[in-house]
DNA sequence: GTGAAAATGATTATCATTATCGTTATCACA
DNA sequence: TGTGATAACGATAATGATAATCATTTTCAC
């Protein structure tokens, strides 16, 4: 089955090659954020040749065509996520990685109002909220 | 005259020696978030054998004490601050790199009721705003 | 003053990411 | 269907920020 981020790679008129489709479906195959090399040892399975600077190459393609949004959580490497239609931010478990997401309106709202309170244009943001289970 | 943060590194303890002292000195002389090598040019005035690796060592050692704060806007190297009585959050000029320091309470408690409706404890949180001069 | 422990400076190592470059695949068109 | 121009790929080297190592120097309690 062709995944949805396939589909929005050819709508963009790129080479739609081997190694873009598989490191494509890799990423909808792994849930929540996938580092660059999770990424290549999921490619890996489908073709044991791609290599890992096409991974860097195509994910940095992707996301200078908006269809991949990159994160640095907590200073570390990488990781990515198809870009999604509405914009959300990250609650990340310190211990384990995890992430939920969310979005608030009234947050977003109170951003946004402070930019102008300043005389400036919000562009855009990082929020991210770092969390624990509740009993430890 | 000895900085206020000079005060706090001998406050801990810790050996003041001439370098941690020069360091010290050299971040509050910088205004907006100095990067290591800001800091080490800096130092360098004063004693132009100090190391990159001393510094390096020493911001270290002052972020571990909570003493500095530590920031990795935009994906970039590493700013330090020293850390203050109440926490802050950034405004970012994407053009210049400038930063304006703000607090907002309802965004803060906003936060931390998020983290509770997902039955999650709110350890701590990384907010950035990145915008532009209005006409621009 | 003396010796153990800590700190420093110089240098090397690490790690993620990017650049380079020779080879291979793709595509427009004859 | 061949053919050249161009794009993409794979392997590998380079980069840049930061951390680790280690021999030397400094500090401090005695
Ligand atoms: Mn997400
Ligand atoms: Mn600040
Ligand atoms: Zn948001
Ligand atoms: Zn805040």
């Amino acid at each position: 089955m062709e995944s949805r981020l396939e589909k929005r790679v050819s709508n963009t008129g790129l080479r739609l090659t081997a190694q873009r489709r598989i490191i494509a479906r890799a990423i909808c195959l792994i849930e929540d954020h996938p580092s660059v090399d999770e990424i290549h040892r999921k490619a890996l399975e489908t073709n044991p040749n791609i290599s890992i600077a096409t991974v860097y190459r195509t994910l940095r393609l992707f996301e200078e065509l908006g269809l991949l949004d990159k994160h640095e959580f907590n200073q570390s490497r990488a990781r990515y996520e198809e870009a999604t239609e509405n914009h959300h931010d990250h609650l990340i478990d310190i211990e384990t990685g995890k992430t939920i997401e969310f979005h608030d309106k009234e947050i977003e709202a109170l951003q946004k109002e402070i930019a102008n309170e300043n005389g400036l244009r919000l562009i855009g943001h990082r929020m991210e909220l770092y969390v624990r289970p509740l009993g430890s």
